[in-house]
DNA sequence: TGACACTATGTCAGATATGACATACTATCT
DNA sequence: AGATAGTATGTCATATCTGACATAGTGTCA
C-alpha cells in the first residue's frame, strides 16, 4: 500500500470528498488523503489567520515557503508528520485535530477548525 | 523541529499523558508525541480485536513483523503516515481516528478507540 | 526439558520526505 | 509600464522512514 498507489494528482481541486473511489484508490487511500486534504486546509486557514506570510510560517517552522506551498497545496510528498507538527506549532490542540480529520463526511459550518 | 528533538526513549512505559516537557521537548512535540502513541496503542487494541498476530497483520499491510511490533511500541521510526493507514486498513474511521486523537487528557472510559 | 507461536529489538539497502534553492506566476501598488 | 510581496512549482542532496532479515526474548504446552 505504500508507494504504487497515491495518485500525484490528489491535489487539484476537487469538490468536497470527491476523492473517493476515483481511481483504483482503496477506500483506505482515499480515506488517508481525504484526512491530509482537510488538514492542509486547516493550515492555510490558521496561517491566514494569523495574518503570515508563507515566508514567515517557514521561518517559525525551521523549513521552506516552498514546503508551505505545498503542504497547503496537499502535496504527496507532504507526509502528515509534518502536517500536523505545523499545525501544532501554529497553536492547534489535539481536539482541533481531531476536528479536522473527522470526516469531511459530515462537515456542517464552513469553518474546517 | 524535525531532526534534533524526538527522544528515542519515547516508547518505554509512561503513565498515561506524561511525556509532557519531561525532557526539552517543546509542548508541539510532546502533544506530537502522544498523538502517535495514542494510535499505537489503538493499532494494538484493533489488532488484538480481531484476533490477529503481527505476523498477520503484517501480511495485509503489506509490511513485516517487526515494523508492525514497531509501530505498536511507539517506536519513533514509524511514521504518523503508517499508523493511520493501518489503522484505515484494520478497518477504523476517520472519527475513530479523531477519537484516539482528540487528547489523552480527556479520556475517561479505558477504551481507547 | 524441548518445541512451538508470538513478540521485541537491531541492522541495513532501498524508498520517500525534507529544506533549500531557483524560477515562474499572480496580484496590487505608483 | 516597472516594482514589490506573496504564492506556486520543479529539482536536488541529504535526512528520515520502510520492509526485510536475523536474532533474542516470552509464554505455553507436552
Amino acid at each position: 500500500m505504500r508507494k504504487s498507489k497515491r495518485a500525484k494528482l490528489e491535489a487539484a481541486g476537487w469538490a468536497v470528498g470527491s476523492v473517493k473511489e476515483f481511481l483504483g484508490l482503496s477506500e483506505a487511500d482515499a480515506v488517508l488523503i481525504e484526512m491530509k486534504l482537510a488538514l492542509s486546509r486547516s493550515l492555510r486557514d490558521r496561517r491566514q489567520r494569523r495574518g503570515l506570510s508563507q515566508m514567515e510560517l517557514a521561518k517559525r517552522l525551521q523549513s521552506s515557503q516552498s514546503r508551505v506551498a505545498k503542504m497547503e497545496a496537499g502535496d504527496p510528498s507532504v507526509s502528515m508528520d509534518l502536517l500536523v507538527s505545523s499545525l501544532l506549532l501554529l497553536g492547534a490542540s489535539s481536539a482541533d485535530l481531531a476536528k479536522a480529520i473527522r470526516g469531511g463526511e459530515k462537515r456542517k459550518s464552513r469553518h474546517a477548525a
